[in-house]
DNA sequence: TTGCTAAATTAACTTGGGTTAATTACAGGG
DNA sequence: CCCTGTAATTAACCCAAGTTAATTTAGCAA
């Protein structure tokens, strides 16, 4: 049985704080815990998304893959943060993306279904899941600003400030894929860096 | 006074479809009629958003600026659609686009405040504004895929075979911004898919 | 019809970033 | 401590798209 203070190491969580506890008691008899291995798939392009889980451990990527085979990083999602192919269960389509962890994870899993039916249920999950869908749709506005106004370096700069912790765990060919940039451009990008400081 | 009848001009709207005369007396009561010249702004870049509008008739440009100058295009809007700053509201921050008619313009406006409103008052609206939250997640999903993983010619087909119309009213230069290229390119373009047809 | 103005096209040149391939750095296993 | 495989770096080359500038086209007003 998960307690609901496991649950609590987020100030991304917030919002969830103020659910009384007999919708908790509700919620979290449907949620598992899930241990995922490093490379190991959450979630595969093509798959028709069932859950979404929140992550108390584990780095996962969100990735597309191009006709030409080529992936191509969207997002990472680390300790507190949901991962789930929300848009494409919503429009009751395959997911177009994966969701794989970069490393060990654990996270507790939650139909989408029931997710989705929180906010028709008691109202005090509504602005928890409103809150979720507006976070994703700011950090969806972030990117293509970066992408349309800023060149590389900037947005690899960026990175760096928003994500320190994700810049010294992960590879650096995934920076590059999230920036969307070959692994060799963000190596003459560090070299310029370094070489100006 | 706007009468309800005004609104149903959209297959976009659905979701409102639900709402009882009693809820959309009180919306009604507090929206009101505007209409815009040509060029004119809906929103200035800098500016704090406090209005939502429903388009009745024109065409829209959201863009941002670069700091060369330059002005990125991040959506059209039109007949039907919303057209706000609904995250720089969310977050009480001023808006970093801009919103303006490239067409003459009519449109229903109605204060932010109350459009965040809706969802806490009757529960009707509840789904149509999460309903408006969830398209501007699932547009900018598709942008960022677009982006990732096509070319700029791929980018222009798939534009113009989403939005015929819009290509045949605007300016190209307007499209070439909206696709992430120079006008020049998006010539170039042009002219080898005519040669290749 | 003639200008006048702005947009679109075209050509010439430049460049940021991609690609390929070779080299170096590094980490884990025996 | 050395192998071995993978990641990162570097160099050489290439190309898609940017920039600038000249030319053509299109729309509009007098």
């Amino acid at each position: 049985m998960i307690r609901r203070e496991q649950l609590y190491f987020s100030d991304a969580l917030e919002a969830w704080a103020q659910v009384p506890d007999s919708q908790w008691e509700k919620l979290l008899g449907l949620a598992t815990v899930n241990r995922l291995d490093e490379n190991e798939f959450f979630l595969m392009q093509g798959d028709s998304p069932s859950q979404i889980a929140l992550i108390s451990s584990g780095i996962f990527r969100i990735f597309c893959t191009t006709e030409a085979g080529d992936e191509k990083i969207l997002a990472f999602r680390t300790r507190g943060q949901f991962i789930a192919a929300y848009t494409p269960f919503i429009e009751n389509r395959p997911a177009w993306y994966a969701i794989q962890a970069l490393k060990p994870a654990k996270v507790f899993s939650l139909p989408l279904k029931e997710f989705n039916r929180l906010s028709s249920g008691h109202p005090c999950w509504e602005r928890a899941a409103k809150e979720y869908i507006i976070q994703l749709l700011i950090e969806k506005e972030n990117r293509e600003r970066a992408f349309l106004t800023e060149d590389a370096t900037t947005r690899y700069l960026n990175f760096k400030k928003n994500y320190p912790d994700l810049d010294n765990q992960i590879h650096n060919f995934h920076v590059a894929s999230y920036l969307g940039i070959s692994p060799v451009s963000l190596s003459r990008i560090r070299r310029e860096i370094k070489k100006s400081s």
